[in-house]
DNA sequence: AGCGAACTA
């Protein structure tokens, strides 16, 4: 045991980042924000925070408080941390990511640590001492082993066959070690383990000893875990990591990516398209989240922490004016903002507490007053993951069957709770979901985060209600927070729907239980864009409702709903 | 008669 941490207390002292570790301290204790650039390598992730902890900055009921931008990498850094300073994981270390607690003592609202953008400590007013405003910024090198990098000559047509193909080169060719392999999608990892499984049966030489193991958010925890236990002798790890963007990624996360090949060891880097086009193509960086995102939420947030003039903000990468104008206007619409620009009370301040899209939150709080909270939360835990179906390729017509046993005439809304009253019904059975096309792990992740939002709105004071089968009030419930996705049927058209906001042209998504029905008048969750608009979570709703649950909303545009 | 990017609070 003892000899057990003077090793690990030497891997530590190896790390690049230790040799700043006075420099840090000292940057940290004089200046409000600290900005350390650290490589892939470096150990900034989970050494920083032990330097500081060690430093007294975690006494007195302090927290440190570290963000990463994945679930999975909250998990795993937490656990390398906890397991450096010897203690258990969820005592002195532990972590929180939205719907899941994973502390015992630490108190500290998640919400306000995002990273999309970072918070000054300021010195009081009229202070002369206490830590500079202007950041500091150190920049730390990465562990340095080098890696090569490999392009390929042509650009190649069929990437993933070309994944494949390269995948058993390395096997055949190169000394033991893993293999980690960016693609783009859930699909195409899946495809590119069947075809790596199907080598394993035809060609045995070139695929002998590979193990390839999948990694997104889809799998359950356990399924994702299994990428951290170490390799067997004489086998070959490959896993998959989907990468953020499907259009082409920036040569900065480029860099970073091959720069995790050489983490422990010198490695190889296999870029799938031609050097040319990484010198002369490639953008040099990506857009900033910041730039990219809703600011919805984030204007929430801002308001919430009393910073009332966020055009005067200074973002450290500032949004368009047009995407700040769009968000004000959406916050305001929800009655989630007054006219100056405040948090309204309670409304505001409610949404403002909820960790949800905020018009799944307003959806919540009108739900209270129409008598199917109940209900409502459980739509609203569905619309908070990907999709309760199971993604099934070539066996769309059985998939498309198992959805009518759910399919109500009201639309998609009320499936989902059809969908889940199932769920309850059948004990929760890994087997009912797969005899109905369900994804049992989305299942499973619907009835934890139903638990979460219950207790949430306990805490906002509303009281769980079944409407006992009023689905007029579930459908006004869903109005009342997704009336600006008003459409309204096209007359004499096939399925042309016209948004009431805007007057674009929108179709039901295939996926939808009301595509091919096209009702009249509708209320969707969010738009696909692909060669169509197609709209998502779709709803029948009532005309009258519009003016009803958001007035100040419709009353201009009267015309607009006129037949 | 027909879709499909993914991550997060």
């Amino acid at each position: 045991m003892a000899y057990g941490y003077a090793n690990m207390e030497k891997q530590r002292q190896r790390l690049p980042v230790y040799k700043y570790r006075t420099e840090i301290l000292y940057l940290v204790e004089n200046h409000a924000t600290t900005i350390i650039v650290g490589e892939t390598g470096s150990g900034k992730t989970t050494q920083i925070p032990q330097f500081l902890k060690e430093a007294g900055w975690a006494e007195g009921g302090r927290v440190i408080a570290c963000t990463q931008p994945r679930r999975l990498a909250v998990q795993a850094v937490s656990a390398r941390v906890a397991e450096e300073m010897g203690v258990n994981l969820g005592d002195e270390v532990g972590y929180t990511i939205r719907f899941e607690d994973h502390t015992t003592s630490m108190k500290l609202t998640s919400d306000l640590f995002q990273p999309t953008f970072y918070w000054k400590r300021q010195a009081p007013e009229g202070s002369t001492h206490g830590p500079k405003l202007e950041p500091a910024i150190l920049s730390v090198e990465g562990r340095g082993f080098s890696v090569k990098i490999h392009y390929v000559e042509e650009p190649v047509s069929d990437y993933i066959r070309s994944v494949v193909s390269t995948i058993l080169l390395i096997n055949e060719r190169e000394p033991p070690g893993d293999v980690l392999v960016f693609l783009t999608g859930q699909d195409d990892i899946e495809t590119a383990i069947k075809l790596l499984a199907e080598e394993a049966h035809s060609n045995q030489k070139n695929s002998s000893g590979l193990l390839p193991l999948p990694l997104y958010s889809g799998l359950s925890r356990s399924e994702q875990e299994l990428i951290f236990t170490p390799t067997p002798r004489g086998k070959r790890k490959i896993s998959d990591i989907e990468s953020l963007v499907v259009a082409p990624i920036s040569k900065a996360s480029a860099r970073q990516r091959s720069g995790r090949a050489g983490r422990v060891r010198p490695g190889k880097c296999y870029r799938l398209y031609t050097e040319d086009y990484f010198l002369k193509q490639m953008p040099g960086e990506g857009i900033p989240e910041m730039q990219r995102s809703n600011l919805v939420s984030t204007v929430i947030q801002l308001k919430a922490l009393g910073i009332d003039n966020i055009l005067g903000f200074d973002w450290p990468a500032p949004p368009s004016p047009q995407a700040m104008i769009r968000a004000l206007e959406v916050l305001y619409s929800l009655q989630i903002l007054d006219d100056d620009a405040k948090l309204t009370s309670p409304t505001g301040f409610q949404v403002a507490e909820l960790p949800l899209d905020p018009m799944i939150s307003k959806m919540i709080l009108a739900s209270s007053e129409l008598g199917c909270s109940d209900e409502i939360i459980t739509i609203a835990a569905v619309l908070s993951i990907q999709s309760v179906w199971v993604i099934a390729r070539g066996v769309q017509k059985e998939q498309d069957e198992a959805k009518l046993r759910f399919a109500a005439a009201e639309g998609d809304h009320v499936t989902f709770l059809n969908v889940y009253k199932g769920f309850l019904e059948s004990k929760k059975s890994s087997q009912w979901c797969y005899k109905n096309f369900l994804n049992y792990q989305s299942m499973k992740k619907v009835v934890e985060i139903r638990d979460q939002l219950k207790r949430i709105a306990r805490r906002l004071g509303i009281t769980l209600k079944s409407c006992d089968g009023d689905m007029e009030a579930v459908r006004k419930a869903v109005t009342a927070g997704f009336f600006a996705n008003a459409c309204r049927l096209e007359p004499h058209s096939n399925g042309v729907y016209k948004t009431i906001r805007g007057s674009e042209e929108v179709y039901i998504h295939p996926s939808s239980v009301l595509f091919r029905v096209n009702p009249k008048w509708v209320v969707y969750q969010s738009i696909v864009s692909t060669e169509r608009q197609y709209m998502r979570n779709v709803v029948t709703i009532n005309p009258s409702w519009l003016t009803e649950v958001a007035p100040h909303f419709y009353q201009n545009r009267q015309n607009a709903m006129d037949l």
